[in-house]
RNA sequence: GGUCAGUUCGUCUAGGGGUUAGGACACAAGGUUUUCAUCCUUGCAACAGGGGUUCGAUUCCCCUACUGACUACCA
């Protein structure tokens, strides 16, 4: 009893803990988000860990892509690889080499682990040799180990600097309960479990199941939210806590339904990205082998704000119908037990839902910024105030801010050419001469005030007898070039009536039928 | 192969012993508009299958199927 008040006491301190070997994945994205609405809810703490064990799958540039990420994100650790603290903790595994040794001595001294000298090689001759071979209790006889050889052979080997690994030594026939705050309670029984590598004499690491214990034991981890890739091994981990000694504190687990492939099956990867043309990384990533370039959500235009919630709603839900939440909102509405069990597909529509969605609540001095470089790159050079304007005009038929330039390159320059269909359907022989005279009209009005304006060109409409949305359409072709766009009375506004006379001029020259 | 988990509209999901099985995206139609969008309205469309338990099952139990994860000196 007083275990458990100790546990349900305790602060909340979670992890997010990636390995270095390439881009953070946008599942990683969301496991992370998790954890971060979940720490802060609780007014808790979030722990950025480097899972660098391995030093073999080392990839420069990847901790650095995976801190600039979360800032782009928005999503704060309280401690981690990136965050100065003056007591000295190393938050990178291969930096905290010196403490875990200690520990699987601890578990050797106590004959929960044992030495094995077996080479790679000779496993992999065990695996073909026989079929589903797994190194445990039942087949442990069988190999090169403390179990297995003299003190002496031991001695020798160890003095000859032989490599050798620490195996955990799972006995058969128990049943290890896991209580998962998402999926329940999963039992498993020890014979299907086999003695998993924990530490490695050749780089003197740990391999992430002993690392990851003793790191969350030490750093007094509350609740693992992690991906549900990690269930298999939970009992493992349940094991492992208590040869530690530690199964009283130990977390809480809560593992993660997998994010799944737009189409077909299985769990989204880089390649679905490159194959359906979305990104599946939250920044950019060149390779630094082979120097590709992968595709990423801030490059592509996305908000984070709009990546955010959408990832958020990718398998956990607020039981109400909202759908737009700030990071605030998630943060007091998310729970653990809202989160669904089964495995979501990626729906890509929806996230450029979200950006549209989002595109309209961003101010407009913060878009016109960014659309100025667009425009600087298009050689356009522009006053602030003017593009903010457009934005206005615009933003509401956009779901990202590349899409602003097609939308209102007329705002900016003179069409180059008139939509054929358009030329087609709507204009006639006496076209130019009522656009001559709507131009006229359009002369009297200064400075130009688009109501009135508009009701002088649809009492000459309806005097002249014309057709509403043909005089309309033409008018619209000569200043945009197609038939799209905000209120022609609007652009008009803007780009001023004598632009709009000079390119009706320009498209009564232009346009033949 | 083995272990574990999952399965409600095309997709994300709500619901949960008696419901017209709800919402959102997408799609379609209509409306509005000078156009394209937006917007509004409407429509389309789901409980994997089989056995139980029960007056009654989509909901609880079992089996099957399917799907996925895991099965490394990777994380």
């Amino acid at each position: 009893m007083q275990k458990k008040i100790k546990r349900k006491m305790r602060p909340v301190i979670v992890r997010f803990a990636p390995s270095p070997t390439g881009p953070l994945h946008i599942g990683g994205v969301r496991t992370a988000l998790y954890n971060y609405l979940f720490a802060k809810q609780h007014k808790g703490k979030m722990i950025l860990r480097i899972e660098d064990t391995d030093s073999t799958r080392f990839v420069p540039g990847a901790e650095q892509y995976i801190i600039e990420a979360f800032e782009w994100l928005g999503i704060e650790f309280d401690e981690g690889v990136h965050i100065p603290n003056n007591q000295g903790i190393s938050y990178r595994q291969s930096e905290r080499k010196s403490i875990y040794k200690q520990y699987a001595d601890e578990l050797l001294a106590k004959g929960m682990a044992y030495i094995a000298f077996d080479t790679p090689e000779e496993i992999e001759a065990k695996r073909k040799e026989i079929q589903n071979f797994q190194y445990d209790a039942s087949t442990r006889i069988q190999m090169k180990n403390t179990l297995t050889l003299t003190e002496e052979e031991v001695k020798t080997r160890m003095a000859k600097g032989e490599q050798y690994v620490i195996r955990i030594r799972i006995e058969p026939g128990e049943i290890i309960k896991v209580h998962d705050l998402i999926c329940g309670e999963v039992e498993v029984n020890t014979s299907v479990l086999d003695d998993k590598v924990l530490w490695k004499s050749a780089d003197q690491l740990p391999t992430y199941h002993l690392a990851n214990i003793v790191d969350d034991h030490l750093m007094e981890i509350s609740h693992v939210i992690r991906g549900s890739e990690w269930l298999p091994s939970a009992p493992l981990h349940v094991l492992l806590y208590r040869y530690l000694g530690w199964e009283d504190t130990m977390p809480q687990f809560a593992h993660l339904p997998l994010l799944l492939k737009p189409e077909g099956n299985g769990k989204l990867s880089k390649r679905d990205g490159d194959r359906l043309g979305f990104p599946v990384f939250p920044l950019e990533w060149r390779s630094p082998d082979s120097n590709e370039i992968a595709m990423g959500y801030r490059e592509k235009g996305y908000f984070p704000q709009a990546l955010i919630n959408f990832l958020a709603l990718l398998g956990w839900n607020p039981g109400t119908e909202q759908e737009l939440f700030s990071m605030e909102e998630l943060i007091s509405a998310f729970s653990l037990d809202r989160v669904s069990k089964s495995g979501a597909k990626f729906d890509f529509e929806k996230a450029k839902w979200f950006n549209h969605k989002y595109l309209q609540l961003i101010p407009v001095s913060e878009l016109a910024d960014k659309f100025i470089l667009v425009l600087k790159g298009k050689g356009v050079e522009t006053e602030k105030s003017y593009v903010e304007k457009v934005i206005e005009l615009i933003k509401e038929r956009a779901t990202f801010v590349e899409d602003f330039w097609e939308a209102s390159a007329f705002f900016f320059v003179r069409p180059q050419t008139y939509d054929e269909s358009v030329v087609k359907k709507r204009w006639k022989d006496n076209t130019p001469q009522h656009l001559q005279a709507i131009g006229n009209i359009l002369k009297t009005f200064t400075p130009f005030r688009p109501e009135e304006a508009h009701n002088a060109v649809m009492q000459y409409i309806s005097e002249k007898e014309l057709n509403t949305g043909q005089i309309m359409n033409c008018l619209r072709l000569s200043l945009v070039g197609y038939a799209k766009g905000p209120d022609l009375f609007a652009i008009i506004e803007m780009i001023g009536v004598n632009e709009t006379l000079e390119r009706i001029q320009l498209a009564i020259n232009n346009i033949k039928i």
